[in-house]
This record gives structure tokens, sequence and C-alpha cells, in this order.
DNA sequence: TCGGGTGTTGCATCATGTGCAACGGGCATT
DNA sequence: AATGCCCGTTGCACATGATGCAACACCCGA
């Protein structure tokens, strides 16, 4: 809509895959290099991107601070964490904690199966959402109209033979999902890894988040990691109960 | 530098401090209400700015993605490489830097005393965990339930006679390290090699990397290496803010 | 039904961002 | 040393695109 920013918001994803210089900014944003030299430079000024020692662009330190704070608005992650990690050192495997914003479905929180050492891996980053269980959680609990609109547009990759195929398909599942009120993945987006998962609701029963369990089926199989179905659910309705609780305490 | 870039970019940090409604964000920059909409729907677009349910803006989770996607593709050992051939040529010792990965120190990099040339035939092995100065500032870095989980489960060669024995005086040395922000390792490793090491840091403060200046007393002694910790320090603080993105933001 | 509070749209104005072309500085090549 | 090349940078004339206004649409409480 606004045709300086948005061209400027754009070197945002480019940068995050890698430092650039002038020229290769300039280019991949079409403008000319003068262009991007005044945008790069207004970015620069808010600390959102870094200019290294060999005068390439990289983000900057702003960006993770701003990241850090949108992801502690977040309540929902704060108040899950506790439960994530007790429920990894029941069961020993990987816990995901996902939202759903904006047409895309994110992990913003994961522990570790063998040590909780590596967390933050991959966190951050967004889910095969036609695969995924907490992606099914989440787009299931979308209005009839919103889920079909979104099954639409989405691509269906064949990550392995049980990916899901196409949107009537999606459709299908989510409204099982719906029903059910807990998802899996059958090794829909990793030959080898089975997830089982579970929605929080906010005080209004809507779903605000999805964790799941995932584990390769050389430790388990499908049906042994089903039989922890209903821990992974008293889990998520703690965090919905504790999360309900104290949703109402607004502040200034 | 350019207008209105610098508006746009200026609702991010307001944002950060909480949810904002469209006269909020209007008054606070000081333009028109459909001036302020337009840059928020801009940068909606680009999902840095998340609508929520009561219609009031949020930073968006996407900032969360680019910032975690900018940390996985970045570099340490290429921002790192110029500051420890710098810090080679002025201290004339063997530089290395090593990171903590899958309860392994690995060496990463290394510049040779003599010839500043490659001699990447250790970079990748595995460094003797309980003795390098480097390993002991990966592993203070840590939780204290995870150093001591860490410490039980290593072995402690007697490499020399100072070599460190055992669990206990491994966990009360890497307390020390954290305490102090620097490590040594005093001929634990060969009885003839003394080295000295800082950590290099991330945005978040956390331990991304550590490296070490080591030489044989016969060329210098303990003591006269020490002298040398104010670089070291200084070299891993550069390498920690190059790669944090540390930069002056300009305010209003 | 009204009134005050939102967010939204279309439009005329001109401030602003734009591309061009020329400059300068670093670096490698000769 | 001298040369040429490749970047980043600057100043400027132009017109594109951002701006504020005023009117509209909507919701809620009175």
């Amino acid at each position: 809509m606004s045709q300086t920013v948005d061209r400027a918001l754009s070197i945002l994803p480019l940068l995050a895959q890698g430092p650039a210089d002038l020229g290769q900014v300039a280019e991949r944003l079409g403008v000319h290099k003068s262009t991007a030299l005044r945008l790069l430079r207004t970015l620069h000024e808010h600390g959102l991107v870094y200019r290294q020692e060999d005068q390439r662009y990289r983000l900057g330190a702003r960006l993770f601070a701003l990241a850090q704070e949108a992801v502690e608005n977040l309540d929902v992650r704060e108040i899950a964490h506790t439960h994530l990690v007790e429920l990894n050192e029941q069961c020993g495997h990987t816990v995901h904690l996902a939202v759903y914003e904006e047409n895309e479905v994110l992990y913003i929180d994961k522990v570790e199966s063998r040590y909780p050492v590596r967390m933050y891996s991959r966190i951050g980053k967004p889910v095969a959402i036609t695969v995924a269980a907490v992606a099914k959680l989440l787009l299931a609990d979308l209005t009839e109209p919103e889920r079909r609109v979104i099954a639409e547009r989405l691509d269906y990759p064949l990550y392995t033979s049980r990916s899901t195929p196409n949107a009537g398909a999606f459709l299908k599942e989510l409204a099982v999902v719906r029903e059910q009120g807990w998802a899996t993945d059958l090794g829909g987006h990793e030959e080898s890894i089975n997830c089982v998962g579970a929605p929080v609701r906010g005080a209004d029963g809507r779903v605000v988040a999805a964790m799941s369990v995932s584990a390769p089926n050389v430790v388990v199989t499908a049906e042994e990691l089903l039989t922890l179905l209903p821990l992974v659910r008293r889990t998520a309705d703690a965090i919905s109960r504790e999360y309900s609780g104290t949703t109402h305490a607004k502040k200034a």
C-alpha cells in the first residue's frame, strides 16, 4: 500500500537469508542503487539493519530486541512453558508449541527430547501447515468459510506418501480434528516421525495455541505414541485453565 | 532520511510497549489517521504487525521468525575470522575459535602462530572438553543443572598432572569461569602449553562461541601469557558486537 | 433515535521519494 | 607508479506517490 515502506520492508527477509551488499539489495528490489541506499540508511538508523566491516548489510540487534518483545507479548508461551517441560520429563519426547497468525503457523516453543540444551533451534520457523498436527488443530478452530478459503490457497507438497494430498482431504481432516478435539501427524511430514497434539483454549473457548509430542517410530510405534494422548490432552487442558484464569488481567 | 519509512519504523518500538489502536498510533506519530492506517497496513502485509481481535495492533510473530532465520544464517566463523587474524598478528601466537554442539566442543577455526596459512587439520575435531579454556567458557554458560548432568557423564583423562581430575573440580572451575568471564588452561592438556580464552556472546547475551590464545611456555611463561588477557577479551568483545549487530540507533 | 467514538475511502495538493549522471575512493592489475 | 574497474556516495530536476482533509460507514451506549 505504501510503496516506499513496502520496498524498505522487503529488504528484511532478503537480509535474513544472509548479508548482502548495496548492489545486491538494489538489484533484488528492482530499484536504483541510490534508492536502496536511502532505504538501508533509514533501516540502519532504526537499528534494524547493521553494517558489518566489509560494508555488507545484515539484520541488526534492534530487530532481535523487537522480536524478543514480540514473543514476550505472547503470554501463552510463558504460561505453557513449565507445562511443556513437565510433559517432556514424563514422556521423554520432543514437545512443540505453536500459534496461528496471518495465514501461518509458527512454532513458538520447543523442548527437545534428550537434553533441554539445543532448545531454540527451529522456533520461529513456519510449520508444514498441511500436515503438522498443531497446524490442523489451529486451523480446525477457524470458521468453515475461513477454512475453505485457506485450504484452497495452500499448496499440498507431498513430503511423504502419507502427506495430505489436496484441499478436499485437508478440509475433511480438519473436520475430524475439530470434532474429536485432538490431532495426529502420522508420517505425513517425515516418514519416520509421528506426532500427537491437543489444543490450548482461551476463556472464550477459542483455540489460541496448539501443542504436540513428536517421536520417531524407531523409538515408539504410532500406537504406542497414541497411548500418550490422554497425557497430552491433560497437559493442554492444564495450560488452557491457567491461561483462561490470567488472561483477563489486562494492564494499561 | 526517508520520511515515510522512518515513520513506519517508528511504529514498531511504539507497539513493543504494548498494543495500540489506530488513533493512538497516529497521535504518537504526529500524523493523520489515514496516514497511520496506510503505514500500519503495509507493516501488516509484511507480517511485522498483527491485528488482534479488538482491532488493536501488536507486533507480529513474523518478526520473531525473521530474527530466528537471521540467527541461523549467521556464521560466527566468517565474522570472527578477520578478528582472529588480527589478534594473531598482534601477539604472534596460535588463536582458536570453538563452539559447543551436541555435547561436544569443536574447533571451527584456527590461526597458526608461525604460518598464518591453513592448518585446517584439526578444525572440526572435538576439544579436550575437561581442560581446554574454550570448553570451560562454553560449558560455563549452560544452566546449573545442565552443567551438572554433563559433568557427571564426562571422563576425566589425566593428560598431565594439572588436568581437571573429576566432576567436582570441573564444576568448581566452571563456576569460577562463569563468574570472571574468561578462562585459562595452564598445562592441563599438554604440560608445556598454556592458553587464555574469552567468550563470544550473541545479542541475547548467551555464549555462542569461545576463542583462545595458546603458547608453549618455552616462548612465554604463563604470567606473560596472562598479560594478553585484556587483548583477548577486547577481541572477543569486538566479535560479539559484530555478531550481535550492535548499532547506534538514533532517537526521534 | 441520536451522538460520539471508532476505522475507512476518494481525492486534490505538493512534499517526497525517485532515477540519473557525475564524483570519489579502494583495490587489483599492468 | 599508473591505470582501469567496481563500489558506494552525492546533488539535482522531475513526477510519482505519500499526505491530510472531509465525508462516509459502522458500532455501541445513552
